[in-house]
DNA sequence: TATTAATTTTAGGCAAACCTAAAAATATAA
DNA sequence: TTATATTTTTAGGTTTGCCTAAAATTAATA
């Protein structure tokens, strides 16, 4: 369809679309955007006509925008590029977990695609980043796996820790203290009336979380 | 000194003109960065004189630039930047010699520091990239070998190839079918007066070649 | 429902990095 | 040394991606 090549911006701007679509389902609003990119409405508004004008996405004035099929296509590959770079930064570069992003939301613009297929075969195909979050392979399709809070988790349910929320410091502390990282099989086995808070099993030790720790951590129910 | 981050364009000039100047002595036509960054004089003369208001490169009207110390150090970065690039696609990813030039030249723009320097230790504090060419370190200091051509040698000396200057698939090939690459030893034993041909020596086995191929190939003497 | 508030778009502008065409300066050749 | 050619700069213009201020539309509330 489109042949011409994105810009950094546009590259962006259809990430940010996509991610706030929930899989291109919803409309997004102007101001959405905005405050994602951190960039001024008025600004956004330029932005989506041109992209509009693209087909990458279809924009109705005052309504929001909603993005097309080969934007999708287009997202994906952005999506990938920015995971798998996450994954050669942890792991063979050893960065911390929460230094990788905003590298990688550089890194992903390199345009060449052999590049980001010989670094996929490098990495040996993995199929989530550090975050838990899953890489899309070459054709864009996402293993999808269900992902729940871990306080929506039931009695004697186990699961695997797939995402964290709250990206901030003193949680990744807690959780490290805790031996909690993406990865870990949790199995909850009870829940207290008190205060809500998680009695869970991880390597055989038990252990009491409070809700507020648990509905920051997201797993896949195993 | 100067404190704002570069775009990817001042990058660009920068390191075309220290590669221009031959290490920050000679200065700099117009016309020469044009052709190089196969961008219009006029252009160039808008970009030297904002490089110029930067101090990164010091220009006189109609009579070129010269690199500024500011300027060189700069320009020694991305360079160190690109040539580690280079080499982690060539040793880590299997891209072939000539296929990394251009990669490099959007990779060598990415801006975290750290990166660069988790990149160099990863593989391992590499002195030269896969063209032969020096990487400078992380203070922007280069470790100086003397290259001449290998025409240039004289009967019976010895030298490491660390060069190829003509950078074209056929030489590419006919390079590989006399076991000539980046690191090769080789020695000069008969100077031929017909056509200056060279007989020389690899891994023990004699062989000729005509003083066009010696002369697109540069080698550190031992 | 009428006002007020919030969202979104339009209008006009700006900086970066390029362009073409023409003028100015320098270099080369007759 | 004058004429011609080459190089470099100036002048004016375009596209991209952003901005602010004000107008238009839609949503919320009294
Ligand atoms: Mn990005
Ligand atoms: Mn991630
Ligand atoms: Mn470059
Ligand atoms: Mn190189």
């Amino acid at each position: 369809m489109s042949n011409n090549k994105l810009t950094k911006s546009e590259e962006d701007y259809i990430k940010t679309i996509f991610n706030l679509s929930e899989f291109g389902n919803k409309q997004v609003s102007t101001n959405s955007i905005s405050k994602v990119l951190k960039i001024e409405p008025a600004s956004v508004t330029d932005m989506v006509k041109k992209l509009s004008l693209k087909k990458l996405i279809y924009h109705k004035k005052y309504k929001g925008s909603q993005i097309s099929k080969s934007g999708i296509k287009v997202a994906l590959q952005i999506i990938r590029k920015h995971r798998l770079w996450e994954v050669f930064l942890h792991e063979k570069l050893n960065f911390k977990w929460d230094k990788i992003h905003n590298i990688a939301e550089e890194l992903e613009h390199v345009s060449s695609n052999k590049l980001i297929d010989k670094l996929d075969d490098y990495l040996k195909y993995p199929k989530i980043d550090p975050h838990g979050d899953p890489i899309p392979n070459k054709l864009g399709v996402i293993e999808s796996t269900i992902k729940i809070s871990l306080s929506d988790l039931k009695i004697f349910e186990s699961g695997i820790v797939s995402r964290i929320i709250k990206e901030d410091d003193h949680f990744f502390k807690l959780l490290k203290k805790l031996n909690i990282q993406i990865g870990t099989k949790i199995k909850v086995i009870e829940k207290l009336e008190f205060d809500n808070s998680l009695e869970i099993i991880i390597d055989n030790k038990k252990l009491l979380i409070s809700k507020k720790i648990a509905s920051n951590i997201k797993i896949t129910k195993i």
